[in-house]
DNA sequence: TAGATTGTTAATCGATTAACAATC
DNA sequence: TAGATTGTTAATCGATTAACAATC
């Protein structure tokens, strides 16, 4: 049964528990059946305290005579994580990262899809990509709320990105995804997790010359 | 005067430094001179405090009457970010994400150019894609060292990952930014950024249902 | 049983923020 | 000067890990 809530979860917390999750699929589809805390900490990178720790949150408990069931664990893990009925989720900016994250994205994790596409250039209206239609960006508020939208992606330029965001959470949108290299200001209750490409390469950059940082497991 | 370094800084510090950078670049076109800690703690998402501790790191002193000179920061800045005469990174993975990484990183930041791309298909091989030339994984080791390469982009699919990886630190490469969704088992002082496009989407997705969690700043 | 693993709390670690003397 | 900002240390906060009784 899963735990009741109350408690608010980490962001990392929650990496964690999604990384656990692809790790389990991988051994069930290697034929294996239960997992200890160790095993799942070493293919993950992180302590196996903090594998028995993540793995309270979600309310399954293991046994102490086999440790983990992967199938019912994998359970547990997508009753805590994944919305009933599936993410419907929109993309908004179809240019050269747009469309390899529809790519990217496509029957990656059936469950989390994109629904729906956005751009400004009237080129791309009506065009269908990876199977999903193009619309042009007046029909962003009607679109998302018809199709029930709640996650949007932003792959636009930079300058573009805070009036879509501010749009889309008029539009009820409640998560976004942000490509675009630029902080975005919204109100709290808006969940903002920003990849920042330059940023990451940049990093990268600084520390392959000043001596590696051993960080453990997930971004 | 730049630090002599000796303390080693986190992760965290130097993402916030990258973004400091850009947000003092964009003063400067706007054709603000100085700056604040205040004013850029409200741009970038931090606290002022936060921001004078990280302008610490870098050895650039402000002044109390007019904050700090924006063109002097950079210069600062640049000199503890960058490596001199710039970085030569590799692609590996031409794919939809591969080819999307190209067109984004070109031209974006002088100074961080990926000069080699790398692809198993032999479709690929010998053409040029966004001013770069595909190469054969063959060529990997010796075109490596003659381009002196140190940082190397990881975009193959997950079960290539760590043969790709191991390659690239034995041919010299110390920085990863790595795409594929699974954890790298690399020598520790080689640094591993991890994008991993579905866990950041899934965390999204959570969040969105589960409140926002008014995290703050960079990623 | 003996040995290993679990759930859970206490201790540790590191990063952020608050505070303040020195400065302009 | 008075007010605001700086560099820097101390206090706070949160997340990770170590430890251990209960369990199989």
């Amino acid at each position: 049964m899963p735990v009741t809530d109350g408690a608010s979860v980490s962001e990392r917390t929650v990496g964690r528990l999604t990384l656990y999750r692809r790790l389990l699929n991988e051994a069930l589809s290697a034929g294996t059946e239960s997992l200890y805390s160790r095993e799942l900490a070493e293919r993950s990178g992180n302590s196996a305290a903090q594998v028995r720790r993540d793995l309270m949150v979600v309310g399954y408990d293991g046994s102490t005579a086999h440790g983990y069931s992967v199938r019912d664990l994998l359970k547990s893990l997508s009753d805590y994580l994944d919305r009933p009925g599936g993410e419907r989720v929109a993309l908004i900016g179809i240019g050269n990262l747009g469309r390899a994250l529809m790519a990217y994205f496509t029957g990656r994790r059936p469950g989390l899809r994109i629904v729906a596409g956005f751009d400004k250039d009237p080129y791309r209206h009506g065009r269908v990509i990876h199977g999903c239609r193009c619309h042009p960006m007046n029909d962003l508020e009607t679109c998302i709320a018809k199709e029930e939208i709640n996650v949007a992606i932003v792959a636009v330029p930079g300058p573009e990105a805070q009036g879509v965001a501010e749009r889309l959470v008029r539009a009820g949108v409640r998560g976004i995804l942000n490509f675009a290299p630029v902080p975005l200001h919204l109100p709290a209750h808006i969940h903002v997790e920003n990849i920042d490409l330059t940023m990451s390469l940049e990093k990268v950059a600084y520390f392959s010359r000043n001596g590696g940082t051993e960080r453990k497991g997930n971004n």
